[in-house]
DNA sequence: CCCTCCGCTGACCATCCGCTGAACGTCAGC
DNA sequence: GCTGACGTTCAGCGGATGGTCAGCGGAGGG
C-alpha cells in the first residue's frame, strides 16, 4: 500500500508517516501543493492525504485538479478545526473523507483503512468458487458446509487469488499484492503458502483448487 | 448521539447541522448518495437523515440497500413537497419516518427526538446473539435469564460488536467507535476490555462469544 | 535418456500478537 | 478524607504465525 501525504507542517508529516509506516504502509511525503499535485499525477498511489493549507496549490485545488483529470484515487483531507465550511468544501471538491485537526492517531488509521477497504471494491459480499466460499467481512472460509481455519496470511493469499478467478498470477504479483512493499525475502514463501492452503482448502476428493502454471504462476479456476 | 445527514443542498445541510448540533448532537454531513451509503455502512450512527434527490444513489436506494444489508438504524427521509408518492415510497423502502420540504425546524427536531426515543426502545428485541441479550435502552445485558453487570465501557464495546454481527472489527475500528475521537492511547485497551467482557459474558459451557481473528480483529458471530 | 530447472515440502526458529495480572490515577459517593 | 469503582497503562508470558532453508521429485528440453 503506497500513500502520498501532502502536508507542509513537518512535525505532523513526520508523525503521520511514522505511524502509517508502522501499519505496514509506504508513505511518501510532499511538503508543498504544487509538488504534491505533480507527484500525485505522475505516480500511482492507493490513497492521498491532503492538508488544506499549503504553500503553492491548496488541498482543495489539488483535489479538484485530480478529479478533473479523471484521477479517482481516494483522498482523505485534513481540515482545520475552526473552518466550518471546510468539511463541506472538502467533500465538494471531490475528497472521499475528511479529518479535522487535531486528530488522534487511531482515528486516522481507521479512516485510512476504511478508505482503502472501500476502494478495494465493495467486495464485502461473500464470493465462492465451486464449493469454496469466502467471506471477507467476517474473514471466514468454508468448503461446502465445513468451516476452514486460516491464518491471516493464508487468508490474504487465497483472497488475492479468488478475486481474480481464471487469471494466472505470478509469484511476484502475489508478493506485491499480499506482502509489504519492502519485503525482500525469498519468493519461495508464496510456494510455501500455496502449499499450506492446498492442504487446508482442497477438496480431498476433487481436484486441486489452486492450479500451478509452471513457469508462470498460480490460478484459481472459476467453477 | 451521532447522526448522518445526506443532503446535497449545502444550505439546507448547513442549517440542519447547525440546528441539531445546538441540540447537542453530533452531525456528520455527506453531500452525495454513494458517499452517504458508504458512510452509513462503515460508521455507526444513531439516526440517518436522507434527502431523496441526490447525486449518485438516491435516498430510496440508500435506504433499501441498508435494510437489505440488515442495518436497521432509524431513517428519517426528506421528501419534496410535490412528490405525492414519495411518502409512501419512503416508508416502503424502509424509512421510519418522513418530512416534507420545506419543514420548520422545531418539527424536524421533534421528529428526530421521536425517532431516537422510539429506536432506543425498539432495538431491545433484535439485539440478541445466541442466549446473549442486550437492551441498549436500559443498558442491560443478560445471558439466558441471568443479568450481567457491565461497566459503561464494557457495555459500549459489547454493543459495538453486537451491532455488526459476523463482521471482523479491528482494534482501531473499535477504538474509533467507542472511545473519544481524540483518544490516542494504547490499542491494547481494546484487548483488556475484550478480556473482561469474555470473563463476564461468556457462557461457561459454550464457546467464546467474542472470537479473536488473529491479525485482523474481533468478531461476534450471529447465532 | 539424462540433465537441469522449477516447484513442493517438512523441519526449524525468531518474532509478533494477543492475553493477563498488577498497579496507578481519577472521580464520585459516603 | 476515605473508599471503592472504573478506566488506563504496562510488562511478561506463551502460543500462533511467518519466514528460511535444504533436500526431494517431477517436468521439460536437449
Amino acid at each position: 500500500m503506497k500513500l502520498l501525504l501532502v502536508e507542509d507542517d513537518r512535525k505532523i508529516a513526520a508523525a503521520v508517516r511514522r505511524g502509517l509506516e508502522a501499519e505496514g504502509m509506504h508513505v511518501e511525503v510532499s511538503l508543498d501543493g504544487d509538488d504534491g499535485l505533480w507527484r500525485a499525477t505522475e505516480g500511482t498511489y492507493d490513497l492521498l492525504i491532503l492538508d488544506i493549507m499549503l504553500p503553492g496549490r491548496n488541498g482543495f485545488q489539488i483535489c479538484a485538479d485530480l478529479r478533473e483529470a479523471g484521477d479517482w484515487t481516494p483522498i482523505l483531507m485534513l481540515t482545520a478545526k475552526d473552518g466550518d465550511l471546510d468539511e463541506a468544501e472538502a467533500l465538494d471538491s471531490g475528497a472521499d473523507d475528511y479529518l479535522t485537526k487535531p486528530f488522534s492517531f487511531p482515528v486516522l488509521v481507521a479512516r485510512v483503512h476504511a478508505l482503502l477497504r472501500r476502494s478495494a471494491g465493495r467486495q464485502t459480499s461473500p464470493m465462492s468458487v465451486g464449493t469454496l466460499r469466502i467471506d471477507p467481512a467476517s474473514r471466514r472460509v468454508w468448503r461446502g458446509e465445513v468451516e476452514i481455519a486460516l491464518t491471516a496470511r493464508e487468508f490474504e493469499v487465497l483472497h488475492h487469488l479468488v478475486r481474480r478467478p481464471g487469471q494466472v498470477l505470478s509469484k511476484y504479483d502475489i508478493l506485491a499484492g499480499v506482502w509489504d512493499y519492502d519485503f525482500d525475502g525469498d519468493p519461495n514463501i508464496v510456494e510455501v503458502y500455496v502449499g499450506r492452503l492446498r492442504r487446508k482448502v482442497d477438496d480431498p476428493f476433487g481436484e486441486q483448487s489452486i492450479q500451478t502454471v509452471r513457469g508462470a504462476g498460480y490460478r484459481i479456476d472459476a467453477e
